[in-house]
RNA sequence: GACCCCAUUGUGUAGUGGUUAGCACCCCACCCUUUCAAGGUGGUAGCACGGGUUCGAAUCCCGUUGGGGUCGCCA
């Protein structure tokens, strides 16, 4: 299980050492030197496998006070657009992921080692491709031009997967620059590594075959390559890598679909990697001062929906009213439910009363039509089972009881309730259902008394009699 | 097929030679209760298999099986 691992952490921290010495300081957040990137292609939407790279990348980085460089790997330029790089940026900035090199959402750009898109760094790949020509590394084929693959045994130090042996004896040349010029990623992937002076390589393991070929390039190019960990996959339900078919593969459908970015980045944090602590919920600060690369596991992890639902439950439960508000009235907007028209302490109200009844933002909405709609659309259910005569009549009396009520606060109401109930020697229930139902429309919802006292006594009088009149013939 | 990686309940994990194999999700039951959740209590379920090494193996070694990944002028 730890194969390796004590004398590859050994041999880093002597290359840290190292490198430390002879690298003249360049800005504060690099002082020891670690450099690790991000490295998406714009396909136009974010990978939660690339979302967990970025994230244990980012984890690193602010671990050991390194560096996070966000890089786009656009080589691909029939693939690639500008809103597909705003997904990124979206994404990253979404789940709290700063970057403090690369490109910047407003068009500019942070950092002295760009440029950031690959798409405008030919020339540097341009010259690397003329060394290796010109050191007879590389040759031209087909109009295309092939690096020198060496036909040796390589050995790639991971720092998760320890030492591990490739036979390249048998490797054949690949292509590191196209027929119509444009350079190939293990080319580019390797030049930039190297210029931008990554120390890390932090990335999924469905590059650890690749990772021979890197390396051949880096030594080809006098480089010293970066050290290498390679983070297991993310597998979907059937237990095959996640691709972007699988539904739930994309970050943005939990950005869309009422998801807290604290609950998605703290669940992400828990494939492949734990506290080891019993404790599955925790600050991002936290998991960034306890990670560790040694610690990733090498098995890969199957991305389990129902967890994360549940993780977003606890959020939505233990973050304050303050907390979770920005997002809320997002969810809510963006459904079109006319909440401006709302002071905002009335919604902060239903947010507090919600949030401890749902695992969404998506349930939060549904639940919340009843608060900001002016009619109430019942279900057809609901009506069938309480709105019987016997349900209308506890309408009626509630409806009579409570317009007499002065106060209209939830403990107010409940005493009122149970007094009713009393009067007429039967539960509570009898009066609750029907109450629920006139004046949501649903069988389910939030707590009725706070409900109530939220909507107020003239829209449950409102509803009340509505509800009577229109179900009563 | 070749090469590489992996292997603790259904899922995510703790466990690094001696544990009644712990925790969480899921599922079930009960309690609480105005619905639904939440919460509380309890329960079902696991070291893939076979060989070693050892007084002793989930833990170390080998093999088998199973799963995954990579083998592009995609990244």
């Amino acid at each position: 299980m730890v194969r390796g691992r004590g004398s590859v952490g050994g041999h880093v921290h002597e290359r840290l050492v190292a490198e430390e010495r002879r690298t003249p300081k360049r800005r504060s957040s690099d002082m020891n030197g670690l450099r690790v990137r991000f490295a998406p292609s714009p396909t136009g939407f974010l990978h939660v496998g690339g979302a967990r790279t970025a994230l244990f990348n980012w984890l690193y980085a602010r671990h050991a006070r390194g560096t996070f460089v966000l890089r786009i790997e656009d080589t691909d330029t029939a693939r690639n657009t500008a809103e597909a790089v705003k997904v990124i940026f979206d994404g990253l900035q979404w789940l709290g992921l700063d970057w403090d090199e690369g490109p910047l959402p407003d068009g500019g750009v942070r950092g002295d080692r760009g440029p950031y898109f690959q798409s405008e760094r030919r020339s540097i790949y341009d010259r690397a491709l003329r060394r290796l020509l010109d050191q007879d590394q590389a040759y031209e084929s087909d109009g295309a031009i092939r690096f020198r693959m060496p036909r040796k045994k390589i050995v790639v130090e991971d720092l998760i997967c320890g030492e591990v042996c490739f036979d390249c004896t048998l490797e054949q040349d690949f292509v590191i620059q196209r027929k119509d010029g444009s350079p190939v990623f293990h080319l580019v992937n390797v030049v930039d590594d190297l210029e931008m002076g990554i120390s890390h390589v932090i990335r999924g393991e469905d590059h650890l075959s690749n990772t021979p070929k890197h390396l051949a390039i880096a030594a080809a190019l006098g480089g010293t390559a970066p050290q290498y960990a390679h983070i297991p996959l993310i597998l979907n339900r059937t237990g095959s890598k996640m691709s972007k078919r699988d539904v739930g593969a994309s970050l943005g459908e939990y950005q869309e679909g009422g998801y807290l970015p604290q609950a998605v980045r703290n669940y992400l944090c828990l494939l492949g990697w734990s506290l080891r602590e019993n404790r599955e919920v925790f600050p991002i600060e936290e998991a960034a001062e306890k990670f560790e690369l040694n610690q990733i596991h090498r098995s890969n992890a199957r991305f389990d929906a129902d967890k994360l639902l549940w993780m977003n439950g606890t959020y939505l439960r233990s973050l304050s009213v303050e907390e979770i508000l920005p997002h809320a009235r997002t969810w809510l907007q963006r459904s079109g439910l006319p909440i401006a028209k709302r002071e905002p302490d009335y919604l902060k109200e239903v947010v507090l009363l919600l949030k401890e009844k749902v695992k969404t933002g998506k349930e939060l909405v549904e639940w919340a039509h009843p608060f900001f709609q002016e009619e109430v659309s019942f279900q057809a259910n609901a009506v069938k089972r309480f709105f019987d005569p016997a349900g209308l009549q506890a309408l009626r009396e509630l409806l009579a009881d409570l317009s007499e009520a002065s106060d209209f606060t939830s403990s107010a109401l409940e005493a009122r309730f149970q007094r009713l109930a009393q009067a007429h020697a039967t539960p509570v229930r009898t009066y609750v259902h029907p109450a629920r139902v006139a004046t949501t429309g649903r069988e389910v919802g939030p707590s009725l008394y706070p409900s109530l006292a939220i909507l107020g006594k003239d829209l449950v009088l409102h509803r009340l009699r509505r509800a009577i009149e229109t179900f009563a013939s």
